[in-house]
DNA sequence: TCCATATATATGCTTAAGCGCATATAATGA
DNA sequence: TCATTATATGCGCTTAAGCATATATATGGA
């Protein structure tokens, strides 16, 4: 993982829009992106998969859901820009919009589900 | 300019280690980049332009000599963002390099000429 | 075993990015 | 006006990125 390679990542609108969530919420699942972000099921995948193959994020499995979150393994440079960007971008128009968003799906798996 | 846009201008590793060194010099010429970098003139020449394009640097114009600085219109979050890139990835490795490299350089635009 | 759901990947397409090379523009000074 | 230096851009090429659709894989439950 190179400063260009980071970058590239966050250049796209899904992973970004993604990756602020993995941050907000420290592992989030494929569904929840794609009710957060509203959109499809193989985009955000594919572009989940870049962030894995470049070891930016990392997978875990637990029964038919794959949750991702940020890789421990990343460098101190990039998680410090990576924590800007979340902090500066976080307020913004569309990064709020998808966290609200996500915060009003039901039924989500991380979920407690009864009291 | 939006977030994305500035992650994109930042994955390119010729215009990364230009702002870099804008950042630094606070203004260098295209010369002075094209010394730093060892990259040829049009290659740095195009990327500047793209850089100017989306209004992350402005130009002015001294002779023959164009000079490059960041645009003092940036929003705050994307200034943010730059700082805190500046500061962790300055003391890396090719950034470090191109900026002694320009200390080398003789007969610099803006140097000055006598005692 | 068979089905349903969640996730991943393959395919084919279109567009954008980057490069080298050649050439064009701009300013300076003789 | 002409030559020189500095910078910018047009062109053709190659490669990479992103998308939508379709299909494959994996898990859990009936």
């Amino acid at each position: 993982m190179n400063p260009e390679q980071l970058f590239g990542l966050l250049a796209d609108s899904t992973r970004l829009r993604s990756l602020l969530l993995i941050h907000a919420e420290s592992e989030v699942c494929v569904c929840e992106l794609t009710f957060a972000l509203q959109e499809s099921q193989p985009k955000i995948s594919r572009h989940l998969a870049a962030m894995r193959d470049a070891g930016l994020v990392v997978p875990r499995r637990e029964g038919t859901w794959m949750h991702y979150s940020l890789s421990p393994d990343l460098p101190a440079w990039a998680l410090e820009i990576i924590a800007e960007a979340v902090q500066r971008l976080g307020p913004l128009k569309p990064f709020l919009a998808d966290r609200a968003r996500l915060e009003t799906m039901s039924n989500r798996p991380g979920e407690i589900r009864c009291a």
